[in-house]
DNA sequence: ACGGCCAATGTCAACGATGACATGTGTCAA
DNA sequence: TTGACACATGTCATCGTTGACATTGGCCGT
């Protein structure tokens, strides 16, 4: 800035001012300055100018458990076009589920005064120390899960309704026996939730719940053994619900390694193939691109000073895709 | 800091000492210090620290076409788990394949003083513009495509030879005819590679070249609909080589629609249920995670001072991996 | 006893930018 | 003619931190 200046016979001060379009400037200075500027190839330096101006960074933090998972790639695309109009800049973390990293790219951004964070929790984490940067003023939404041991705000999937819609429909197919196949941890938020969807289903039509018709997986490959196990009971289930994309690549696997295409079946999550498979796929699709800019926009507006101070919850909502999976009638 | 300060009865320098480990530093001084921080939460700000320091900012700038495509998703995660041992921080952007906003990200990392740059080049982009900064020092490092207009490191998949493989492949189950679906537009670096690995394949079986059974498409279904032609055709081809995810979602779909399940396929980048479609896809795997470590550590290398000037080529080599639809016979 | 050295801390300026305020000029109405 | 005022620019301090160098006091060897 200094070069520019000396270079168009100045004071740094007036080259801010173009650069700023702050201040009277005569029209001939201004076109020198700016002709300096590119011969020299002079860019403002961003660090510094938000250091003095806000003491924050021009910048939204965000962790996300991982960033290969399509899911939350474009919940972190859905953030990023929500927030760059804004002239702010993403920065990225995954935490790849563990509490210590989420932890630790938390107190990065922190350091490095992000203007907002948002952040997937992650299995295990506890977000009481992020109350006295709450209470000081800096925006904090969380997404797709709500924070654990602290009011704030969160952006979340109508995972219990979308749930029971998934299950309802089997049910209006005639199934009597609908398996639930879902994440380890069982305590995990999504699961819960979804979980009490499925009870719900049942509930509303009058359907007994029955243990038995409930296991669990934490990836494809145990999904896929969940299934096979629910497939020998004495009295199989005759549809499947599968709460989440991994339980559903498992349970495609499994039934199709059982040669079972009699077993209807619906997944929580959409699935790039999901039409191509035999038979097509029936899903609860979530809209993770929404899930981003929402909360995206939760956090701009109280950079803008919403004046509420209670923390806000929004739901997004699922959407059932019919295909042909969901539509089988119960095996006789 | 100041606040610290005074709370133990110091200097901002102390402080500065004991949380830098840097110079000698009474023991008892340390703790006190150690202990005024927790109790009135006192943290760092790197922006400042990152301005002081190095005039540059412990961060480094990525640029993807797109956050929710998982190969993309994928490179970022690797990229991210070889920049944080070394406590650098990961700036993503996404230029949703179009130069101008490639370009306004990459000017926007570079007035945050990033260490170093990476960039997936969209369509049209010419990165000439970036050789000063590249002149001056600033590590940039080009991924899944080469940079246009410059010479500047890069690291690529092995395209042309997996292509290649691919393809050599299908020959060896025997067929003859062997069709070409590939991006448009047809001049984007992988798609020519790709293209050039199925005439190398062709060239080394003696086996003539047809135009007639080359087609474009730029999404799922233009690339379905490309299939569709190549079907149609008087004299068709009995294997179909898919030269990205997207064509091969797109022939999955064709050959499924056409009940075609005698075509033999095989697709470029592995699909996630690709081992459950009819007959399961066979497919040359790329390794988004390695392209995305090689390139950090390219990236690393360079800020550790490597010593030579020129231009490195990285190539990450493919995987075949079969499992069914390309070890289909030709029909008769 | 004294110079030298090291440990422990302080002082000051600087990184690159901008906010607050000051200065110098020309124009125009009273 | 003179002041008031807007315009164009400059001066200085400051954001939060650390590098370079200075200061203080104690210990040690001779």
């Amino acid at each position: 800035m200094a070069d520019v200046a000396r270079e168009v016979g100045v004071t740094a001060k007036t080259v801010s001012r173009v650069l700023n379009d702050d201040g009277p400037v005569a029209v001939e200075t201004r076109e020198r300055v700016m002709e300096a500027v590119r011969k020299l190839g002079y860019q403002p330096n961003l660090m510094a100018r938000n250091m003095r101006v806000g003491a924050r960074d021009a910048a939204i933090g965000l962790v996300i458990p991982e960033m290969g998972n399509p899911f939350f790639g474009t919940v972190a695309g859905g953030v990023e076009s929500a927030v760059r109009p804004r002239g702010l800049t993403l920065i990225v973390g995954s935490s790849s589920e563990t509490a210590e990293l989420e932890r630790s790219l938390i107190a990065t951004f922190l350091a490095r005064r992000v203007s907002g964070l948002m952040v997937v929790p992650s299995f295990a984490s506890d977000h009481r120390y992020l109350r006295a940067e709450r209470v000081a003023g800096l925006p904090i939404v969380f997404l797709d899960r709500p924070a654990v041991g602290m009011a704030a705000d969160h952006v979340v999937s109508g995972n219990r309704e979308g749930a029971r819609d998934g299950v309802a429909h089997l049910v209006a197919h005639g199934h009597r026996r609908v398996g639930f196949v879902g994440d380890l941890p069982a305590a995990l938020y999504t699961r819960r939730e979804r979980f009490q969807g499925y009870r719900d289903a049942l509930a509303a039509a009058g359907l007994p719940f029955d243990r038995t018709l409930v296991e669990s997986g934490h990836d494809q490959e145990a999904a896929s053994a969940a299934v096979a196990r629910l497939l020998a009971l004495p009295d199989p289930p005759t549809a499947l619900f599968a709460a989440n994309n991994f339980a559903s690549m498992g349970a495609v696997v499994a039934l199709a390694r059982a040669g079972r295409r009699d077993v209807a079946l619906v997944g929580f999550d959409d699935l790039p193939l999901a039409e191509v498979l035999e038979p097509p796929l029936t899903v609860v699709a979530q809209d993770p691109a929404a899930l981003g800019t929402a909360a995206a926009e939760l956090v701009l507006s109280r950079l803008d000073g919403l004046p509420s101070r209670a923390a806000r919850r929004e739901l997004i909502p699922t959407r059932l895709i019919a295909r042909g999976s969901g539509e089988l009638p119960p095996a006789r």
